[in-house]
DNA sequence: TTATATAAGTCAATAAAACTGACACATCTT
DNA sequence: AAGATGTGTCAGTTTTATTGACTTATATAA
């Protein structure tokens, strides 16, 4: 049936591309006070993000996820390092990789950003079914790849 | 059930932050080659983007969506009609504002765009129902709200 | 072991994108 | 007529990211 291919028409594709960009621009735009608040900016919310969720990241993977040089992540990286927000470590398994962490302070800078963001995510998920928020991720995580 | 809550909780909606994050981040990328063979960035691009799928709209709209300054559009607007890839008319209903359009260069470019984004975004449809992109885009939208 | 590749860091200059603050103009609303 | 709203603009600053060149440390392969 033609109506079965109808979600893999342009127009839908197109319109996914701006849910993307609405979607990212409003939920971290909920974090601006509070960044605010602790004198960082936008790249600052972006890194701590990815190492609150994934701890002990190392440098090239920040930088394939967020497509930025190593030049401009250092500058955020030091800005993070002198506010003790995250600290470095060594790899075990690779002495040339380093990994990433939170510190204390971090995890509660992290905390109150998450705390600015939860409720737009929550709001949405409560009008939505498991299997509709379960879905949500499931292709998200595809779009990602 | 507490099992159907599990979705509700803090971890999920993290998730969900970094989700959006690599979503935005990573399909807009794709079109980082095409932007530059066109002289233009990303400013540019998150605005055509929203022009070709709203014909006509506001410049209160752009500024409420984007989450930047008037001054801040008005660059990357003014940059792109030099390029005439936009025109801007008057509203009938009300003189004060401007609707904003593609021109036919700026639907061409779209296209552009729009082919080095798509890809990404049908592999992941293809690789998912018809039930699971539409609860995707559902909660998507509840997202943006 | 020497050579090469990879991961990370750094210096310097520049460009892109966004911001603040002040002000102007036209149009709508009351 | 007075005030509010939508848009545009000038000037200066900050934030974010870029290019290019070079260094250091560690791993891997010939």
């Amino acid at each position: 049936m033609l109506k079965d291919f109808l979600y893999l028409k342009e127009k839908n594709l197109k319109d996914v591309i701006e849910l993307l960009l609405r979607g990212y621009t409003s939920s971290f735009y909920d974090a601006e006070q509070t960044l605010k608040r602790n004198t960082l900016g936008k790249a600052h919310h972006r890194l701590v993000i990815l190492i609150d969720n994934n701890p002990g990241i190392k440098v090239t993977e920040v930088l394939n996820i967020l497509k930025i040089t190593k030049q401009s992540l250092n500058r955020v990286l030091q800005d993070l390092i002198k506010k003790d927000l995250i600290t470095q470590k060594k790899a075990a398994k690779d002495g040339r990789e380093k990994e990433i962490y939170l510190s204390e302070k971090g995890i509660e800078f992290c905390n109150n950003l998450f705390n600015s963001q939860k409720n737009r995510i929550l709001n949405a998920f409560k009008k939505s079914s498991p299997d509709e928020v379960l879905y949500f991720k499931n292709v998200l995580k595809r779009i990602i790849g």
